[in-house]
Formats: structure tokens, sequence, C-alpha cells
DNA sequence: GTTATTATTTAACAGATGTTCAATAAGAAC
DNA sequence: GTTCTTATTGAACATCTGTTAAATAATAAC
């Protein structure tokens, strides 16, 4: 089909951009599944775990069928969205950070939640997160399992110091219902933006997240200390 | 096929219990119509809009096309379920609390949010909403426009009244942004609940949802006090 | 008891959708 | 240039799924 005579310069041009989703009609297979697997975490993300693999594929310019040559089957495809976007985003450090010994209570509360929400306050996980929660809980029942074991036992911790209280306490449902209320309501600034999405409307000059964050913190820390009584008991 | 000589007590026996779903081989219209609606709405619920006919049909023990005897797209019928869910739950006396004279401030957020949860944080509405809010926002964006034309307002003016703030102000990202951190720290309750479900396990003596939300709302209050300066500006 | 009405079922279609497999062709090795 | 490997496609299958239309049977009317 091709005229014979255009041998030099045969591909299309580039321009000499190299994005990380090459055109070329024949990839690498590291690239082509790097290119897969992106283009599939925004696409579950976007249309949830339900979405056609033809669909998946269209943007990409490839076949369906092609996605078979790297993935069994589609659950595979889908556990691999999973590894990257929830497993893989987790930080080891903010455990670090949580227990620095230099750090006051305000300072760790503010530096955690901020770089959280970085992290975890994106499009794509927010959105698989929930799609995971409402279908068959494959994603959340382990972001939670590790958001329970390890951050927020260093935060009631943290909290009971800054109050004055003993930290050896058995857990009290009173100090971790304040402490969710402050997590939802972090984590409630992804629901609004990416699921309720331009339904709830932001005010023309909305806050950074980052100055959003420090409010709540401060909140917290000082209905905490209200709330909370110094010595053993709670109100 | 059956034998000829049955002629009284025909029906299966039901013991005298009329619950809402009989099971008549041949119910009245509006019976039925309520009975499918009824399961349409826990069935959407639990398994999102994407659900199948045949599936929901199943546990009323009919087939999914007698269905369309009843609704002429599947559309029609989630569209329904929409109605009856979002729309009519919407309480209008919310706004008449909210203005009432004779109501400290602290009491009526108290009296609004009880009753919100109440109304809102069941199991079919949060699910149902945050379905349609990762999908079409059909639900999802009619309800937030009641949330922002009606109450949010309201719950304003009333935090300005009290922090002694003038409250015919241009709003404020700020103040709005410490309102939504009440709201979703209260929504996040149903979505523990509802959506991460068993994932997020509640402690062994989990408190009330009242005393959450009062412990939350006088949390919102001192710190709306304290970050909002009662003379026309804003820290 | 006969007839008319209609709630309900049965059968079937058309398009969607995950998956398989043989055919094709791009690029590498020689 | 020829051959070999394999990334990629094309065709096809089986099942799922919303929808339609005709057949059936339960109930009411007479």
């Amino acid at each position: 089909m091709r005229p014979m005579l255009a041998i030099l310069s045969e591909k299309p041009p580039t321009f000499g951009i190299t994005t990380a989703t090459p055109n070329k009609k024949r990839m690498l297979p590291a690239d082509r599944e790097r290119q897969i697997v992106d283009q599939a975490i925004s696409f579950f993300a976007k249309h949830g775990f339900d979405g056609q693999l033809r669909t998946l594929t269209e943007d990409l310019g490839i076949t369906h069928t092609l996605l078979y040559h790297y993935f069994p089957t589609k659950q595979d495809l889908i556990e691999r969205v999973y590894q990257e976007v929830v497993v893989d985003r987790w930080k080891p450090q903010w455990q670090a950070l949580l227990t620095d010994e230099n750090t006051s209570t305000e300072a760790k509360f503010i530096e955690f939640y901020v770089d959280y929400a970085k992290t975890i306050l994106t499009h794509d996980f927010v959105r698989i997160l929930v799609f995971s929660g409402l279908s068959d809980k494959l994603f959340s029942d382990r972001f939670f399992k590790l958001l329970q074991t390890t951050v927020l036992p260093l935060l009631i911790k943290e909290t009971r110091q800054y109050c004055g209280k003993p930290v050896s306490n058995p857990s009290d449902p009173k100090e971790m219902e304040l402490l969710l209320g402050l997590h939802g309501g972090i984590f409630y600034l992804g629901i609004r933006r990416w699921i309720y999405g331009a339904s709830f409307q932001s005010p023309a000059d909305p806050m950074a997240d980052e100055d959003i964050i420090k409010d709540r913190v401060r909140s917290y820390l000082m209905s905490a200390k209200n709330l909370i009584q110094p010595e053993g008991d709670l109100l």
C-alpha cells in the first residue's frame, strides 16, 4: 500500500516530542506495558472497573486483544492498577515523621496531613478507593488496614501527649471519633473534588489545600484540649 | 397439574403475616409497583446502577420482564429510585429549623445535623449518592444544589451571628471551608459505615451518632470563634 | 359457568463484552 | 535480502443484558 520511494523518514513525524506514550506501531514490551497500565489507571478511575476493555484501548490506538498479550485476564490488569495506585503509594516515612522526637505536635500533624493529602487526594486514588469500597472492597480493605495499624495510633498517641494525658491508656471511642472527624473532613476534600466534581462549587477564590489543612489541624488540637481531660478519664 | 380436590385453602398459608411484600401469585398493580421500587432501591444501592434486572427480580420471585409492565425502561426505574431516595427525602423543615429565632446557635446546629444524619446517613442514600457522583452525577448534582442554596448559607449566617460578625458580608472561602470541614466530618460517618463497611472497624463501644455530632458541632463553633475575627475581616 | 381483562411468563433478539486463536507484519539477527 | 521472533491485529465464540412481543393464567365481571 505504501509508495515504494519513501525510504527515508518513514515514521510519522514526532517533531522531537518523546512522550511517555510513543506512537510507534510496534513498541518495546516494557514501554507498551507501562503505557497500558497508565491508561488503565486513569480509565478505571474514571469509569470504574466495569469499564470495557475495548474503550480502554481506544485512546491508545491498539486493539483490546493486545491487552491479553500483557495480562492474562482483566482481573489481573485491575490488580496491577490496585498495586500501583494504592499499595505502592503508601509512604513508610509517614510513620517515621510521626515518631520524630524533635517536632511539635502541631507541626507533625500538619506535615503529615499536607503530604497525605498531596499523595492520596488525587483523582485516581480517591475514585479507585471509593469504587473499590462500593464493590468488592479489595483495595479499600487493605488501605484502611494500613491506616488503622500504622498512622492512626500514632496520631492518637501524639494527641494524648499534646493534651497531657497518659499515652498507655486503652483506646477510647471519643478521642478516636475526634480524630476521625479531622481525618474525614480532610478526605472530604477529595470527595468534593473528584466524586461530586463540579456539583459542589468552590468559591471564587478557593483556599489552598495546605491552608485548609492547617486550619483543620489547629481546630482539631484546640478541641482535643477541651474535650479530652488531662487526667485519665474523659469528659 | 394441581390435584382437583384441593378446593379450599388453595393459596400457600401466610399465617396471618401481611408483609409489605405479599407473595400472592398475582398482586395488585399498586402493591407490585411498591414492592419493585423498594427492591430496586436496596438493590441499586448495593450493586450500583449497572446491576442486572434479572438479579434485581430474583429475590422478588418474578421474571425480569415483568418490570417492563411497570416501567418502560431501566432508566425510568432508576429515576424513580432517585426521586424516592434523594428528592423526596429532603426536608423543607430544615430551613425553618435553621431560621427559628428562639433557638441558640449550638442547639440549631445540633438539631439540624442530628436529623440530617438520621435522614441522609443511611445505606441506601449514601451509596446511591456516591454511585451517582461516580457516574453521571444525575442524583448528586441536584442534591448538592439543594445543600448549597438552602442550608449551607443559613449555617454560615448562623455561624457569623454566633461569632459576632456582620451577616451581610460577601461569602468568604475560609468560613465556608470551616463549615465544610464539619459537614464532611459528619458525612464521613456514612462513608465509613456504608462504603468502607467492615474495613474500618469501629471501637468495641462505638459512640452513638448523636453524641459524635454534638462533639463535632461544639468543636466547630469553638474553632469558628477563634478563627473568624469579630470585625469584618478574617484572620 | 362463561367471558373479559390484565398481571405474569416464555421465547427470542440485538448488541455488548471478556476471552481465544490463528493470521499478519514489524523489527532484529544473520 | 532472507529468516526468525513476537508485537499486533482480525475474526469469532460464549455469555451477559436490556428490550420486545406473543402466550398464559389469575382474577373480576357478568
